[in-house]
DNA sequence: ACCACTAAATGAATGCCGTTCATTTAGAAT
DNA sequence: ATTCTAAATGAACGGCATTCATTTAGTGGT
C-alpha cells in the first residue's frame, strides 16, 4: 500500500521517529519529511510552474518513480507543503493578547504565509483536517482564543470559516498586477467605477490589496466582536 | 496573429457583428462566442477534469488545433467562460434596492454562479478588467451603488474588493466535504476545536457555508455601512 | 552464515495533455 | 480566372503524472 498523508493513528506514540517494524530495512534515502522539505526548496526557487514531480525526484537524486513509494500523487505532496507552511502562521497571539489583536495578527500572517502559494488554496479550502495535523493545531489555537473571548460555542467554528475564506481570497489580491483595475478604452462607459479606481490611486497607498484587507479585517473584526458574551 | 482575448480598440463601431474585412472568406465555423458556449456546457456537462482542449473540439466537431485560430490558450478559453459567468450574477438591486441589502443581494448572487466554477477564481482574481468586459460592467454597476450611498470615492474600490476576496473564499467553502471538520482520532488533542465543532453540528443547519457567508457577509456590511456619509 | 522477507529504488512504458506547424481548403476581391 | 487570406486539418512534439515489472539491499529468524 502506498503510503498515505494522514498522520500516525496512534495517538500515544511518544518517539519522534516511528518505530522500526520488523523486516524492514534501514537505509531508506526518502521520507515524507525529506519530500516535503525539497519540494518547499523547489517551489521557492521554481515556483508551482516548476513543480513538477521529475524536478522534485532531481533535486532529491531518485528517480521519479521512488517518490510514490512515500507518497500516493502529487496532490499528496502538495498537501504535506500546505500542512508545514501552515505551521509557519503565528497564532501566538492568542496566548498573550486581547482577541481582536490576536485576530489581526493571526490573519495578517495566515494571509501572508498563503499569498505566495495561492496554488494550494484550492487544496487546503477543500481538505479535510485529519490529513492535516498543523493546520488541526492552528484551528485548535484559534478556536481556544475565541472561546476564551467569550464567543458561543456555535458561532466559533463559523466565524474561524468566514475569516479564513476573507484571508483566502486576499491572498489572491497579493498576487494581482497592479494595473488590474486600468479599465483603459472603456473607462467612458464605466465612469463610476473608473473614477473610484482614480481616488483610490489619487491616495498614494504602495500597496492596495494591503489597504482592502485591512479594511475588510477591521469589519470582521469589529461585526464578530459584537457576538462575544 | 492569433484571436486575442481583449475587447475590439475600436470604441466607435456601431454594429454588433464585426464589419466584414476585405478578402476575409465568410464561411467560419467557428467564433469565440461559440467556443465560449461550447466550453460552458462541456463544462456543465463534465467539469473542469473534463475540460479539455480535445474534448472542447470534439464537440464543435473541429480539430482541436482549429481552436487556437480564434483563441490563444485553454486559460484563454477560461477567460471568456469566466466573463460570460459574470453576465449571470444580479447586480439588479443596485437600481432598486437601499445599499445593504442591494450588497446581499449580489454578493449572495456572486457566490453561487462561482461556487460552481471554483477552478476560475485563480483566473478571475488576477485578471486585468481590460480582458474581461462584463466583469468590468458588473464593477461599474456595483461602485455605481456603492457612490449613490454614499460612499467616499476613495474606499469603494477597497471595500469591493474586500467583498470580492470574502466571496472567492466562501465560493471554495461550499465544495469542501461536510466532515472537512471531523478532527476524528485527534479529536483529545484539540479539545477546543472539536467541542466547536460538535456545537455548530448540534444546531442542526443543513448547510455550514451558507452560515459562515451569512456570518461574515453581515460583518461586511455593517462595518462597510459605517463608511457611508 | 545463510535464508526468507520486504520496503524502497529503478527505468521503461503508458496515456493524456496543451500547443505548434506545414499544408490544404474555400470563400472574397480584383 | 487569378490572387489573397482566414480558417481548418492532421501529424507531430515535448512535458506531464502515474504504473509496473524488476532489481537492490537491509533485517530478523534460524
Amino acid at each position: 500500500m502506498p503510503a498515505s498523508t494522514s498522520a500516525p493513528a496512534d495517538p500515544h506514540r511518544h518517539d519522534a521517529k516511528p518505530r522500526r517494524r520488523a523486516g524492514r530495512p534501514a537505509a531508506a534515502v526518502l521520507d515524507q519529511d525529506g519530500i516535503t522539505a525539497a519540494a518547499l526548496q523547489l517551489i521557492g526557487k521554481s515556483g508551482y510552474e516548476g513543480f513538477t514531480m521529475a524536478a522534485l525526484a532531481r533535486t532529491l537524486n531518485v528517480a521519479p518513480s521512488a517518490l510514490y513509494n512515500h507518497v500516493s500523487s502529487k496532490r499528496d505532496v502538495l498537501v504535506l507543503v500546505q500542512d508545514h507552511l501552515t505551521s509557519f502562521v503565528d497564532v501566538t497571539a492568542f496566548d498573550a493578547e486581547p482577541w481582536d489583536r490576536a485576530v489581526r495578527s493571526w490573519a495578517w500572517s495566515y494571509r501572508d504565509v498563503f499569498s505566495k502559494h495561492t496554488p494550494l488554496i484550492p487544496v487546503i479550502a477543500v481538505l479535510p483536517v485529519t490529513d492535516a495535523p498543523k493546520t488541526l493545531a492552528m484551528y485548535e489555537a484559534v478556536s481556544a482564543g475565541f472561546r476564551r473571548a467569550g464567543f458561543p460555542q456555535e458561532r466559533i467554528i463559523s466565524a474561524i470559516v468566514a475569516l479564513e475564506s476573507f484571508i483566502f481570497g486576499s491572498a489572491y489580491d497579493v498576487t494581482a498586477p497592479a494595473d488590474i483595475f486600468d479599465s483603459g478604452s472603456m473607462a467612458e462607459s464605466t465612469p463610476n467605477f473608473t473614477a473610484a479606481v482614480a481616488s483610490l490611486a489619487g491616495q498614494g497607498h504602495e500597496n492596495q490589496a494591503d489597504v482592502a484587507f485591512e479594511l475588510g479585517l477591521e469589519a470582521l473584526v469589529s461585526g464578530f466582536g459584537a457576538l462575544r458574551g
